[in-house]
DNA sequence: AAAACTTACTTAATCGATTTCGATACTTGG
DNA sequence: CCAAGTATCGAAATCGATTAAGTAAGTTTT
């Protein structure tokens, strides 16, 4: 391995001058400054990022927390998408992304002490449960870290715009006709209570009375639970028009379940999912959703930590709203009268 | 923060002692032993990943590398249930994960360099392009490296069973009467030749001649290029009765190409995908496809670099291939004569 | 020409932990 | 009772880089 002691050597000034030749420092002249790059250069030296991080008390190294618990694992589109943007957005900003978790190896941690362990410099806490006090801890702590789809005291976060998506949502199957609208929603975060809040407040404002049988709860990406929950709603004496799924996956649950009926989409029922991910657009019929702004979300997040990190003195913590977009899709269906 | 020195002064012992008692050295009494992880608990102490892999020149921190380019990027299932089995069977190893990309911030750095940079004790290769210099140059370093679907000189390497899939499902769709196969193939990588070979060796073994014309080329993860394809074939005078499609994403092209000429599935066409996606479970009709076993490939190829890692000197490389499982689905139809 | 700056380096301490090589006190064997 | 062995601990070097403080020239000011 080449250190700057190699090129100390090479070049006959001490270490010091190096460190600063590398680094640009203004009391080096041109000329050891040039010749220190180049020796650098002919070396092959690569700084170690272990070493200056111990010195300087930051690593550029930031944390990643997918909690493995919600089920709100990587390999949903919508969570690898905002992974696939924060670490973008980070690698263009100079940071590394790890990933934290609970328990490494032996060492049992909790995921504020894996990220002090590791010095991360910040954390994007992208999907967990916000009532676990692991990660209670974490988001509280002096560790720069923005929450997504929830916020903490009035700590930094970027929240997908559930109000608005609703409203969309809502308006759309309202001009199509639909009145008698089903609501299945996943567990009860703040999430889920924005968007159940906006449901009804934008049903109300259009004069639809919603029957309390029509709202039922089930789990995010879990289409058994979703089947279960349509299931119910076709048992009723006075079925739904619409329903609206807590999100694209657990959609396929309600299908399979209005495919055991020999009930047609949108002919006969007419549906609605939320997250707009990219298998919703390949199903036939196309599924009508909202597309959540993932893309964004996640450059936002490393954005904003990132300004966090590097100014810690003129930062103020901000909530940011990031809006999505209406997939119409195809399965909502025009009633003639209603 | 709390170090061993505050730990050593809190017990009146040298910090030497500290981290002996804290490692478990023989040479520390069991008396002070006790006292230096009581008092350490009591102080909130954290080891400093960074100090000890500064001293100690590992870094328990493995590298995983998905090139940005070759459209194998995350949010793809197949690796995104790569990328989480590494992450399980690491952190069970008590190693962290850190991405490896080309070019950090305003650093132009090689994935070699980036890798060095980090110290990373090893990277899994998991997505590439295996002819760019700077995945070459990676991969055949001194860095402890574990290739996925593609071996390097014969350097570690965890593959897909891609002869055995293709075996199969020339098996399965020759079983139910098809002998006019056509196969649209992904880019001309290694994976490629050996499906195709596989392909053709087993059409051969069964008496089943493939005309030239039914051999289509196309690309991964794009259905664009296979819906192209699969327009071509539909305009041969002799049409197959079954195409098979480089990846399920890509037979999401060929459907919508089928569907505009009108001709269902699979009563007047059947397909047969690869990977086997949960997407290709809950479409309908449910794709037949070859489910590779990413979950397992992840975990070993996490396992086998931990090995290398942590004993180089009895360390051979070699090469795992990992079966996967035929999906029968319902795309392929029972042709009553042939 | 003496005082006051600049410029360009170097010295040495430091980050937090590990580890080699002693050093001391105590125990045991002969 | 002395030599040898054992158990326990500490001093100091070290990993690679950064940085405050100091130094020795040369340059400018008055």
């Amino acid at each position: 391995m080449v250190t700057i002691t190699d090129i100390s050597k090479a070049c006959g000034v001490s270490r010091a001058t190096v460190s600063k030749a590398l680094n640009g420092a203004p009391d080096v002249s041109q000329d050891t400054a040039k010749r220190v790059r180049e020796t650098a250069k002919k070396l092959g030296y690569l700084p170690n990022a272990t070493a200056r991080a111990l010195k300087v008390g930051r690593s550029y190294n930031i944390g990643i927390l997918f909690s493995d618990t919600t089920g709100g694992g990587i390999s949903h589109e919508y969570f690898s998408q905002i992974l696939e943007s924060v670490k973008a957005e980070a690698e263009r900003l100079g940071y590394d992304i790890t990933f934290i978790s609970k328990d490494l190896g032996a060492m049992s941690m909790d995921y504020y002490e894996h990220a002090k362990y590791r010095s991360c410099d910040g954390v994007v806490i992208a999907s967990a449960d916000f009532t676990d006090p692991a990660i209670i801890r974490l988001a509280t702590s002096e560790i720069p870290t923005v929450t997504l789809d929830y916020t903490f005291d009035s700590r930094t976060s970027i929240l997908s715009d559930n109000v608005k998506g609703m409203e969309e949502l809502v308006h759309f199957v309202y001009e199509k006709g639909h009145r008698k609208i089903a609501f299945i929603h996943g567990e009860n975060t703040s999430v889920t209570q924005k968007r159940l809040v906006s449901f009804r407040k934008t049903c109300a404002a259009l004069g639809i009375e919603i029957p309390p049988e029509y709202i039922c709860p089930a789990r995010y990406h879990d289409p058994k639970s979703s089947g279960l929950a349509t299931r119910e709603l076709l048992a009723l004496s006075d079925r739904p028009t619409c329903i609206f799924y807590p999100d694209d996956l657990s959609f396929l649950g309600g299908l399979s379940e209005l495919d055991r009926h020999d009930i047609s989409i949108p002919e006969e029922m007419s549906v609605v999912g939320y997250d707009g991910i990219p298998l919703s657009q390949v199903l036939r019929p196309k599924l009508t959703t909202y597309r959540q702004g993932a893309e964004r979300m996640g450059r936002e997040a490393a954005r904003l930590l990132v300004e966090e990190i590097e100014s810690p003195d003129l930062w103020l913590p901000q909530q940011i709203t990031v809006e999505g977009e209406l997939l119409p899709g195809k399965t909502v269906r025009d009633l003639p009268d209603n």
